[in-house]
DNA sequence: GGCCATACTTACCTCTTGGTCTGTATCATA
DNA sequence: TATGATACAGACCAAGAGGTAAGTATGGCC
């Protein structure tokens, strides 16, 4: 069920993009370097992403490797994503991405159209900030 | 026709990997960092993609800003497709991306499923280096 | 026994992407 | 007049990703 058949591209670049391009697993993966989640968790902090959707990008980020999925045999059942190494390692890329996306955005006059690259997990924000700049959010250096 | 209406993800993260993510756009782009082409040109170098494909693929990449068309008004009629600024400014993202994913590769076992970084723009060589039928390309690092 | 929270699964539907195949415009040249 | 090279456009199709809505399993607790 891991990796079997279903292969990934030839050329490393489409490969990365094909294991980070699913609709919502960037997100997901901000949102799991600040520490392992529960799917319930997850849910919350994604409203709008459906359970069912929520676990296919989960499994399917597991089965690239990129998180950990944790089950705890509980009453209420339990299960934690954590981010794996190879997860961990995907933030410096995303961050470049999300610079040149915000670069992108910037050469074609749509600034107001996109968040900064740290508060990516609070959307709702964009509508009064600009881009704050303001540092803050340190995590595993 | 450029913009307007179909906008662009809020997530920077998330616009870059829409603008970046097409079929054959991380290609293209590697091929258009060595000079303008021709779209018959292009055609050449990426056999194996329809005319009505690339052009596509060119198309979208124009209204993203990465690349360049320009019309010679001739007998037989010549157009040629270059990297904007934007489309150069690519070129590290693109590079970050590949180097991660030979690590993914690498992490996974399956370094002899990923071609080189730098060879992506030569992609017919696959076909001495071996990797469909024969051995691997092996290449510690 | 019935209820509750959690973490799924399944059936089904829609929209986008990428793909094939065929048609068209241009105009120098044979 | 027919041909040929180049760069498209259009109709059509198949697969897949993502979405909705509903159902299932577990086992303490009232």
């Amino acid at each position: 069920m891991a990796d079997p058949a279903k292969r990934l591209p030839l050329l490393p670049a489409e490969r990365a993009l094909k294991v980070i391009s699913g609709r919502w697993k960037a997100i997901i993966l901000y949102h799991l370097w600040d520490g392992s989640k529960r799917l319930s968790e997850l849910g919350r902090l994604l409203p709008g992403v459906s359970q069912k959707v929520m676990i296919q990008q989960l499994r399917e980020m597991e089965e690239h490797g990129l998180v950990n999925r944790e089950v705890f045999r509980q009453v209420p059942p339990r299960v934690e994503y954590s981010a794996t190494e190879l997860g961990l390692s995907l933030e410096p890329v995303l961050l470049a991405l999300c610079d040149w996306g915000r670069h992108h955005a910037e050469e074609l006059d749509e600034l107001d159209r996109v968040t900064d690259c740290r508060t990516s997990r609070r959307p709702s924000l964009l509508k009064h900030s600009s881009l704050s700049s303001g540092e803050s959010l340190h995590r595993r250096s």
